[in-house]
DNA sequence: ATTTAATAGTTGTATAGCTAACTAAATGGA
DNA sequence: TCCATTTAGTTAGCTATACAACTATTAAAT
């Protein structure tokens, strides 16, 4: 009965989602969070929390419980900066080094499958839309 | 780092909305979870637990959970059918009632906002894209 | 009719997310 | 210099969600 409501289609395709991206990181004992998180860190190095947070926008209460949990899992470390003394930078270890090709390709493993069923172009627009309308109502 | 992630940009999109939705049915006490589980039933005049989650596409746990927050605030009722032992019929109460109106339009006001900064040609595809989308890999 | 299957719901346990309140460090005026 | 403000991050407490395991009831099969 919400076939027009943006927030119920939203929420209920993300949970959807969630189930796929669970199961293709789950051979790495990563959720889809973890495994984006580790993904940025991954790609940038090292990176301080605040940006980090920023480019999963995701609040900083949650970015540092996820942080907590990829240092548990031993893929990150902390590692303290000179620059600035309440902020420390996040690296990735070697066993997260040792996965990076393979969580990026499980991941877009699943974006081939769900491309194949959609078709190319419509998944690409979405995409678009979904962006567009995330940095409208920013 | 991730803008052709359908994955990432529907979850990111899907917690600024939880935003938006929050703020609409804070007056009414309702978070949008329960806001929109109770549109169904008030639209339904009754309803079971299997049937909402059908509609709501969330689990039956989730479900029940939610059904119980409803009840503790005083919107819905459970009635045993005579039909089957297994189940009850959820009933709004008078109180579900005399906000009927006011959610529905809580909502609709939200829509409206989002569809006029970005276009209700744009909003319109966007939502059948993501019901596409979620019926085919369902 | 009795046993087995399936179905309806609840409960335990876990993750992800948020806001608000907090600590600690850095910055900026005066 | 020193006090006030801002910024970085953590912690507390809450909701939504899922899966798995459970109880109770109904339906199906032999």
């Amino acid at each position: 009965m919400f076939e027009q409501c943006l927030y119920f289609n939203t929420t209920s395709l993300a949970r959807q989602l969630e189930r796929e991206w669970t199961r293709a990181f789950k051979p790495y004992g990563l959720t889809p969070s973890q495994a984006f998180m580790l993904r940025v860190i991954l790609s940038k190095g090292a990176i301080i929390s605040t940006d980090l947070s920023l480019e999963l926008n995701i609040s900083k209460a949650t970015c540092s419980r996820t942080v907590e949990g990829l240092i548990a899992l031993g893929f990150v470390t902390k590692i303290q900066g000179d620059t600035d003394g309440r902020s420390h930078k996040l690296h990735p270890t070697s066993k997260a080094n040792n996965i990076s090709v393979e969580i990026n390709k499980a991941s877009s493993e699943v974006t081939k499958k769900i491309k194949r069923i959609i078709g190319s172009k419509e998944f690409e627009t979405t995409v678009k839309n979904l962006r567009e309308i995330s940095s409208s109502i920013k």
